[in-house]
DNA sequence: TGACAATAGTTTGATATCAAACTATAATTA
DNA sequence: TAATTATAGTTTGATATCAAACTATTGTCA
């Protein structure tokens, strides 16, 4: 049945939105930085801090990973580590200045990632959209 | 706005999916073979045989990759490589018997796939969704 | 027809990614 | 409290992935 095309069709659609992430950081002149990195800066825009377990589970990838994409951010400058006064097994990331300087470009990339992605499918639709997808995500962590 | 998160959710139902499929391949044995593995056995189950160029449109990937991913293939011997009579510089590819009988454990393994994402989401709902999920693709492919 | 452009694949180099084994610290429990 | 278990990260090794440069073949067009 045809129906059964949804999964292949959400990967192919994360693939389009990926490349479309790829390409605009880029454009940005932020070369070097995966998609991934983005998720990780843009965590950090929302939570100040965050330890590397939250952020693993947060973009979804293996702890080792982390460590490697956190390694490369720090080397370019755009986060610090530090680690937890109560807990010395935790390290806490956190951007630096010149992290923080990213908020704009990255509110504008996200801005034309939605407005992009999502253009001429209503609010509405977009809601119906968020809640079956989350009904499969919930699905597949069963 | 919360409608904004549509594309975070696809990419993490996509994520969610892609560890469904690497633990089953696992299950059934097939281990060595990554997601991006299967759909490419699993084109070449519904096409007989297929270009290099092909099978990276329809997988998505880039064509160097897929000169990587047959390669493995066909080192496991699922599948073998032929020029083309009429054109020197296309390569088809084309299951071999063995490649052959994977198609009963992929059938599985792609209903399990369905079964499990899709659990309690109607047909209505389904079509709705892929109606959406091909309007996000064509927006990015602009 | 001969030069140039287009197309199909491969090679090479760099990187994101995961899994498994490991280290270090904290929590539990006997 | 000593021993065990659990948790947070890192290291190591293997692999999928892409981009760019390259080879080889076909198509175009002056």
């Amino acid at each position: 049945m045809k129906t059964d095309q949804t999964i292949f069709l959400i990967a192919t659609a994360r693939g389009a939105a990926n490349d479309y992430l790829k390409q605009e950081l880029k454009n940005y002149g932020l070369s070097g930085l995966a998609p991934t990195h983005g998720s990780i800066i843009f965590e950090l825009l929302k939570r100040e801090q965050m330890t590397m377990k939250e952020l693993s589970v947060a973009i979804r990838r293996d702890k080792s990973t982390l460590t490697a994409l956190i390694a490369k951010l720090e080397s370019l400058n755009y986060v610090e580590r530090f680690s937890s006064p109560e807990d010395n097994r935790i390290s806490l990331v956190r951007l630096t200045e010149q992290g923080k300087e990213l908020r704009e470009p990255f509110l504008k990339i996200s801005q034309g990632l939605v407005g992009t992605g999502l253009k001429e499918i209503s609010v509405l639709e977009r809601r119906l959209l968020n809640r079956l997808l989350k009904k499969i995500i919930a699905n597949f962590e069963e």
